[in-house]
DNA sequence: CCAAAAGTGTTCTCGATACACCCATGG
DNA sequence: CCATGGGTGTATCGAGAACACTTTTGG
């Protein structure tokens, strides 16, 4: 019943590659990171983080690997998105790439360009330009899931600092889902739902009435989402 | 700038398939389609109707033609779902599976094994057994993910046929999260949608009164879509 | 004292929940 | 006439939406 094992041989000439799409929050606008890269094809190019796996790796350590190969970056939480395999989207033969996202705090993080890259950089999400590949494809696809995600699950919190300010979180909101939210129905729904507790510490050298700072309470989270919680912020924006 | 082209060789020694998980609701109950192999490896084992993707195809359109040749179902909206790269998870080197999943009517296909199947059948999603490769992984991933998309898009209509009781509906959901439903409100939630269409016939020799029969209005859905609604169905279970 | 953002309370409406009874049919 | 599932109405409660003013700080 086996075939001739050059049979089989014939499919085993592909390779495939992960993209990583790293998400941060940054003055209130969302950023993804970009390398440079030195290397051909699309040398030059800004292109997502990303590169070929190992005949036996697993998938997602290669994305980790991959990461902190290429930017320094460790500890970095990824979580796979979508497979890209169109035919040709890779000049030396069939490539297909599988893309991971994670959301991070940028100032957790200094990422230094290493291997492929040879610069690296936060870019504004909606000024990426010409990206390698169809990263901008990749990208787009990601920012889809993150809006999607950041309604029922509480990620927005990965993307701010430790303390933050409810406005800032607010900001974030609009900012993913490029819409004006109501300040005071947005405080009293994410209050309400008791998982983010007051630090005891206000905002220095604003001028203007400084803001409570806020911490994200994962452990009563957890709790939450056990007893079949549903974590979830709608527009609410001025019709 | 370009390394060694023999360096890039080493990749290209890998081979991708796709595996479809097809959902059917049949009788009450929530079913998938597996064949089952005549070819090693895991020969005489039941499996998801899968296989390897040619070197320069599609992969979407690989797992419609593997889809096709195996099961001889034509016209099956797939979707893909997550890509499963564990290092030895097939025996003849490194392949990773990109799946894919479909939600049909069943009375619309009669799948008649052909190519790797010798034999094909519909299996209840709780009585699966022992799976070629990391199949049940890949269904239970599945089967989480359908749990939640019934929950915000109205993909249960895709399982039902044409023409549906709503206790036919109530019972696919009731079915797919394993919870039970109280009949009014879950009524009352579906019909104020406006999503569903009175057909003006009931159901046929049944003893009992018989039930009016529904389609799902998909034209309604997506002029509702637009307008950013927001389909759900929670649980609504007695306490 | 002014600018600028923080912070708060109330009303209205609508949807979610919970609950019990009558209806139409086949056998 | 009875067994079986189909089908409906209502009261209560809580959350979402809409809306305007006072508070605190830095400069």
């Amino acid at each position: 019943m086996l075939p001739d094992k050059r049979y089989f041989d014939s499919f085993f000439k592909s390779a495939f590659t992960v993209d990583n799409v790293i998400f941060g929050f940054d003055e209130g606008k969302l950023k993804i990171l970009l390398i440079r890269r030195n290397e051909e094809p699309y040398a030059d190019y800004w292109a997502l983080p990303g590169y070929f796996v190992q005949q036996y790796e697993d998938l997602d350590a290669a994305a980790e690997r991959v990461l902190r190969e290429m930017t320094g970056m460790e500890n970095v939480y990824l979580e796979q998105l979508h497979t890209f395999g169109t035919p040709y989207r890779h000049a030396f033969g069939r490539v297909i790439t599988v893309a991971y996202y994670s959301l991070v705090k940028i100032a957790d993080f200094r990422p230094r360009a290493a291997g492929v890259a040879q610069d690296i950089t936060w870019h504004l999400i909606d000024e990426l330009g010409v990206l390698a590949f169809d990263h901008l494809e990749i990208v787009q696809v990601a920012l889809e899931h993150l809006k999607k995600s950041i309604r029922t699950r509480p990620i927005g919190f990965e993307l701010l600092p430790p303390a933050f300010t409810l406005t800032e979180l607010q900001h974030l909101y609009e900012s993913v889902w490029g819409t004006e939210l109501e300040k005071r129905n947005f405080r009293k729904k994410i209050l309400s739902m008791d998982l983010l507790r007051d630090v005891g510490k206000v905002q220095k050298g604003v001028a203007h009435r400084p803001a409570k700072l806020y911490r994200f309470d994962e452990q009563r989270y957890r709790e939450l989402e056990k007893e079949g919680f549903n974590f979830e912020v709608r527009d609410g924006g001025k019709k």
